[in-house]
DNA sequence: ACTCTTTATGAAAACGATTACGTTGGCGCC
DNA sequence: GGCGCCAACGTAATCGTTTTCATAAAGAGT
């Protein structure tokens, strides 16, 4: 009852195991009516190569690992959705290690990856430089996920924060716009403050008379409902506000609404990340949307070649996946 | 440069690969010292044990299969939690296979897994019995997650719907409500099915004068807000509406706004899921609440002891995940 | 007809771990 | 002092596959 292995499809197919194996993997080397004589055999036993037997001779796992930070919500869905999807596409498995909060655990998950996987995925907020040194089995194929890491000695990908808040920067300019305040997330955090360099270089380099003005905040709603009521008392008054991201879009909107002002007419509101509640909110809520899915499947990608060619020099390499402007109505655009 | 085997190990230490795996194993059978010269051999070589070779001889691949279907949000996000928590605490790997839609990609994948892992979670809308007597590998411990398989010959796994509803029935008709209508899911879901049941099951048992009115829905937003419109015209007026999910809840909510009609004032409504909306939507709505990341580890847990002590017979053993009642304004609850 | 190449096939050596089984030496006990 | 026993350690078999090499047969070229 045991599974059947190589060796009982060649007594079936009466031929030896060599003949099988190759019957099975190129088919070179064996005429047509063995191998046909062969396939049926394995099907008529069931056979399926043993895995562990299979990668220890060839090295090969035919499986990447991804390791990555506790992940809440539909970010954590998307980008596994868009890593398993291309993994699948070139016939990987992926094992996924997640909710690593210290980097003492995702130490432990590093190491128990070692010689699992032929690749590895890894989006961790403790993936400084010395950390990887230290972690990182030498010669794994790595791609880096949102890392701070722009270092020159790994492969990495990351959201374009950047390019998104420009977009959502000249998209309230143009609708005329020039007070724009920005409500800044948790001091630290990599997306929150490229999102404000964004913010900074569309302002000065479109609009220099415009004042650069922050507020601070924590991606929280409440801390976006405490910069909404700061906006209130600001003078003059600022023509829009643009929130680091969508939950503190909300809040700021929710103390412009209890203080009777009204949005859009007269401030327009902007977020980042649209979150799925964002469409729900009155008035739904402009956005700058990042399609998750498929970082995850450009990193995969990533990885995929540095797997297929393991000589060429994919270190330092940097892409970006775009961001775009999801309009609404919170910013004041005419409906077309 | 290679990763270092367990022969360079024993080289290293001046022993055998014997007193090697053994001193890195159960520790017994060999001297305190020698075992710690092991030790440090090991750790200066950065020896980590060939996951594949090890699993070639004691047939254990410490690591266990997700088979899931295509998911959206924070369900999938939550499940895998779950999942990897409890796999963690054991020591198991979890590798994922994730978006199948039809029943060949799943077979194929369901095949894949044979021999690369210990156990099988599965949930899939298509795993019916035949289906599951054709691919599921015989002899391996699988646990089946929400599918609509009652049968004895696995084990089984899932929410309690049924418990759910009735909570949430419970409740209306203890706020006074007696004409509580039910907006259905899509036909042959099977958990839309399970809450109306217990929908009928908590007003004929509690309420044996109300009316049992349902209107039909396909869990979609849409499909709620056409509801809402029919609760309007029904006559008597319902006193409140129970949607068998909160997208439905939330656009029959619309619905009765965009009539002028108070939520809970005039009529109350609650949902089923409690998304992350249902807190933000205006009145916050009233729901049940399921502990996802909680069936994901009890599934986990289940598997465990199966791929513990095989020979246990676990088969036909079928636990459910208790919902709980999550009480917000839309249900017209006196705010405590 | 003889060699030379090509092709199908089998035998056996890897891969890196675990573990059953021998061997050795030290110790206690009579 | 001889006997047996036990702990520590080594040798070698084993898991299921791929792949190199050898071998034999067959076909081609002269």
């Amino acid at each position: 009852m045991a599974a059947a292995t190589i060796k009982d499809v060649a007594r079936e197919a009466k031929v030896s195991v060599a003949s099988v194996s190759r019957a099975l993997n190129d088919g070179r080397g064996v005429t047509a009516e063995t191998s046909q004589r062969i396939r049926e055999a394995a099907t008529r036993l069931r056979y399926v190569p043993h895995a562990a037997a299979r990668t220890l001779i060839t090295r090969r796992t035919n499986t990447i690992g991804a390791l990555l930070p506790d992940l809440y919500g539909e970010f954590f869905s998307e980008l596994i959705r868009g890593i398993d999807l291309a993994a699948r596409a070139r016939g990987l498995h992926l094992l996924v290690s997640s909710s690593h909060d210290d980097a003492d655990a995702a130490a432990a998950a590093l190491r128990a990856m070692q010689g699992r996987v032929d690749g590895l995925l890894l989006m961790s907020p403790h993936a400084d430089a010395a950390f990887l040194q230290q972690n990182l089995p030498h010669g794994l194929p790595t791609v880096l996920m949102n890392t701070r890491l722009a270092g020159a000695d790994y492969c990495a990908l990351s959201v374009d924060n950047d390019g998104g808040a420009r977009l959502m920067v000249e998209h309230l300019l143009a609708l005329g716009h020039r007070r724009i305040v920005f409500i800044q997330g948790p001091p630290g955090n990599r997306d929150a403050t490229e999102r404000e360099l964004g913010y900074r270089e569309a302002l000065t380099s479109h609009s220099p008379d415009s004042p650069v003005a922050m507020l601070r905040g924590d991606f929280s709603e409440d801390s976006g409902y405490r910069a909404g009521q700061q906006v209130l008392a600001m003078r003059p008054r600022p023509d829009a506000v643009f929130a680091a991201n969508d939950m503190m879009a909300i809040g700021c909107m929710a103390a412009l609404r209890d203080a009777g002002i009204c949005v859009p007419e007269e401030i327009a509101i902007g977020g980042f990340d649209d979150v799925p509640m964002a469409r729900y909110v009155t008035p739904p809520l402009t956005t700058v949307q990042v399609h998750i899915a498929e970082l995850g499947g450009q990193a995969m990608e990533l990885l995929g070649e540095q797997i297929d060619n393991p000589d060429s020099v994919m270190a330092g390499i940097h892409r970006r996946v775009t961001a775009q402007l999801v309009v609404r109505v919170s910013s004041g655009a005419p409906l077309v």
